[in-house]
This record gives structure tokens, sequence and C-alpha cells, in this order.
DNA sequence: GCCAACGTTGGC
DNA sequence: GCCAACGTTGGC
């Protein structure tokens, strides 16, 4: 099982709606960029993800499921788009900021440092427990 | 609202 | 195949 992290623009999907959709899950759509596209392909179902809140939030607030494989994107005419399925787990009992995260030597590696544009990036095991006890879990 | 970083496009 | 121009993202 892999670890991964989803950002999305509260605005366009926030964490809320994802939980409003329950175990039926919804697809991790209009992404339109090759490499987090190719992190898409990769994954299978059973493997986890953070949901991050990009601009106002700016923090990780739940984590996902993956809940279906890379399937064509319903919403791009262009065969080249694929995205998963995923389902929301839990919230975090504390959101975890990009603030604290930048705040931490052991999280300075982390993509989501790294290279902030990425929408889907894979996350290490040892990142994975990192932030999950930083937020409570 | 600004700007840096990055990805994509299109002319050559 | 290179690279300049342009558009987008996201942190500040």
């Amino acid at each position: 099982m892999r670890y991964w992290l989803f950002k999305s623009e509260p605005d366009a999907w926030s964490w809320d709606q994802q939980v409003a959709k329950g175990d039926t899950g919804e697809e991790w759509s209009g992404v339109r960029n090759y490499q987090a596209r190719n992190f898409m392909r990769e994954m299978e179902p059973g493997d986890r993800g953070f949901f991050y809140h990009s601009q106002t939030d700016k923090a990780v607030v739940g984590i996902v499921e993956v809940i279906a494989p890379a399937h064509p994107d319903s919403t791009s005419d262009n065969p080249r788009w694929d995205c998963v399925d995923v389902k929301a787990v839990e919230a975090m009992p504390r959101p975890v900021t990009l603030e604290e995260i930048k705040a931490r030597d052991d999280l300075a590696e982390m993509v989501l440092v790294r290279n902030s544009r990425l929408s889907v990036q894979p996350v290490t095991p040892e990142e994975w427990a990192i932030i999950c006890e930083m937020g409570g879990l």
C-alpha cells in the first residue's frame, strides 16, 4: 500500500464535499498535468492519501482512500487524461498546516514543500506517520 | 494582488 | 528539437 497527497482548492472541491459523497466516493477529476496523472496511474485501490486544501487553508484536512484504479476522466474528451476515484476515510482531528510542515526538518523533502504546484504527489511512509501524529491520529 | 516557479504551446 | 512566449498555480 502506498501513500499520496491530493491537493484541492476548497472553492473547487472541498473536504466537506468529499465527505458528503460518503463511501460512494468521487472521481479525482480535472487533473491536466502529466506528472500528476502518472502518479494516479500508479495507484491501487486501498492506497491512502492526504486531502490537502490549497490557497485559503493550506493544510492537510483529512484522509482519503483510493477506491478505483485509474480510468478515463469523465470531465475530459481527451483520452489522455485519467483519474482515480477516492472516498473520505476520516478528518484530521487537527488540520496540519503548511507552515507546520515547513517548520520541520524531517519534512523538508516533501514534494509539497519542494514542488508546491504538483497537485497529486507521493508521500513516504515516514512522512505519512509524522503528519498523522501531528494531526492527532 | 503580486510574483516566482513551472508546464505547455508553437514558431523556427 | 530548441527556446521564447504565454498561461496557470499557489504561497505570500
